[in-house]
DNA sequence: GCGTCGATGGCA
DNA sequence: GCCATCGACGCG
């Protein structure tokens, strides 16, 4: 299975959600290898689309967004969920797909069914902000051999976005039982 | 199964 | 004063 790599990425964020549903996230850590099917995937715009946090300019913390696409935007949320995301497109476009939810592989066993479970799982904390997937300590790999089934609908948890709350921008695998109950249309 | 609520900290 | 969330609790 090929790692996937910088141009990969370089597509839209809507595009990119959609292709990175099925494929295999691996992370790295002190020699132990975790593997996971990613099942849902949400992307956000840029700068225009009012969910996404670029919409609040280039800051401190929106600053990767803003960046090269291929590497990890990770921040906090609720004050205790860190938030796994995958800068898209165009350098300086403030485009991202978040992770929402996963299938562990390999035997390992874990509930990998939302973006804050997901990261506990995975380690993945602020201090990867701004790392490069394409990288070692956390990739993303394609598997050639799984067909998703795959269906969109509205984002989760931005109500605030106003006429963007509707848009169908989330991606996910209709075949997975970590896409949760709820959050089907 | 569903609705409600509190935890908890960074950010503008 | 919000949050790109989760888990516990109460219901009947």
């Amino acid at each position: 299975m090929k790692k996937l790599g910088h141009s990969f990425y370089q597509r839209d964020a809507e595009k990119l959600a959609r292709d990175l549903v099925g494929t295999i996230l691996v992370r790295r850590v002190r020699g132990r290898e975790c593997r996971a099917r990613i099942v849902e995937a949400e992307a956000y715009l840029g700068p225009h689309d009012l969910a996404s946090h670029s919409s609040k300019g280039r800051t401190k913390r929106t600053e990767v967004m803003f960046g090269p696409a291929g590497h990890a935007y990770v921040y906090l949320v609720y004050g205790m969920y860190e938030m796994f995301n995958i800068v898209a497109g165009k350098t300086g476009g403030g485009q991202a797909v978040l992770i929402r939810a996963a299938e562990p592989l390999n035997g390992w066993k874990a509930d990998l069914s939302g973006p804050g479970k997901l990261t506990r799982a995975f380690k993945i904390t602020r201090d990867l902000n701004g790392l490069d997937l394409t990288g070692d300590t956390l990739y993303l790999v394609y598997d050639p051999d799984y067909r998703p089934r795959t269906r969109r609908a509205k984002r989760i948890g931005v109500e605030y976005a106003r006429e963007w709350k509707n848009e169908l921008l989330r991606f996910y695998d209709d075949r997975s039982t970590a896409v949760t109950h709820r959050f089907r249309p």
